[in-house]
DNA sequence: TTTAGGGGTATGC
DNA sequence: GCATACCCCTAAA
């Protein structure tokens, strides 16, 4: 564009790992202006600085080019921060995203009482677990809902009003029916979401003459079932989703750790020389 | 003011 | 042509 590339040499690069250990990331300023590293980063801007970090996370992170990781985790869940990590991390200041900020951040929309697709498309999967394990024929209430649901998943400590509010938007989807102050899954919604294809006549009639009077009962009890099986799949979905996240935070941490250990060796030699490292 | 995210362009293969 | 590196712009905090 403008100014010519001025490619980025491995003592830049280094510097700014060593900045990026020391003030953390998000710090650019700050590792910018520091006197330690400003002699190899007087040229760059604290940008620079930004957008150097972030190509090198996305070499690290070997996930193809840039705009493949980036516009792929800020669609998929706008809330969560993208913000990455090459290599070296303080556990002071910033906590960036290979710590764990993802995870943490799911955490906390859970806390928010605006839930993103996912969460409450989840919550919706719990909700309809709960009503289809429960059986109760006039519905269940938010506490037999909210227990069933503490039983069998983990969820945020304000989970009851997040799901009062959930309920609610279900049966003003009509999705759910309210009676009193029970919940139960209505019955046209069971039979519509649970056969997708609108079978032939001629294979429902037969059932109908053999049925009549159970027809009600054998319908919604396979209807029932049904809803049960996608709510259980989609759990198993969500968990499997959770699992590759976590096992991806586990590997960055790894490389946290690895990088770390260099920076101790470093300063263990540094000292071993009688060098005095100064700590920030 | 600083940072994060998105987009454009140059460069190397 | 594609992937990557670098630079710039802009919205948000």
């Amino acid at each position: 564009m403008g100014n010519p590339k001025q490619k980025w040499t491995s003592e830049e690069e280094e510097a700014l790992r060593a900045g990026v250990a020391k003030h953390g990331t998000g710090k650019w300023k700050n590792i910018q202006k520091d006197p330690e590293f400003n002699h190899f980063l007087y040229s760059r801007s604290n940008i620079d600085l930004k957008d150097k970090w972030r190509n090198m996370s996305v070499s690290a992170n070997s996930q193809g080019s840039r705009e493949k990781s980036r516009t792929t985790k800020a669609k998929a869940n706008p809330d969560a921060p993208a913000t990455p990590l090459p290599n070296t991390q303080t556990s002071t200041s910033i906590t960036p995203a290979a710590n764990g900020s993802s995870a943490d951040a799911v955490m906390d929309d859970s806390s928010k009482c605006l839930l993103d697709g996912k969460t409450a498309s989840k919550y919706n999967a719990m909700i309809y677990e709960a009503l289809s394990t429960l059986k109760d024929p006039n519905g269940s209430d938010t506490s037999a809902i909210v227990g069933f649901i503490e039983q069998r998943h983990e969820v945020p400590q304000n989970f009851r009003r997040l799901l009062s509010s959930r309920l609610r938007r279900l049966v003003a989807q009509d999705k759910l029916e309210k009676v009193q102050n029970c919940y139960k899954i209505k019955r046209d919604v069971l039979v519509a979401a649970k056969t997708p294809t609108p079978k032939p006549k001629e294979t429902i009639r037969p059932r109908q003459s053999q049925t009549t009077g159970y027809l009600g009962d054998t319908v919604e009890e396979a209807a029932v079932g049904a809803a049960y099986k996608v709510a259980e799949a989609e759990n198993k979905s969500f968990v499997a989703a959770e699992a590759v996240k976590e096992a991806e935070r586990v590997s960055r941490m790894a490389e946290d750790t690895d990088s770390l250990l260099q920076l101790a060796k470093e300063i263990f030699e540094k000292c071993s020389r009688g060098e005095i490292v100064l700590m920030a």
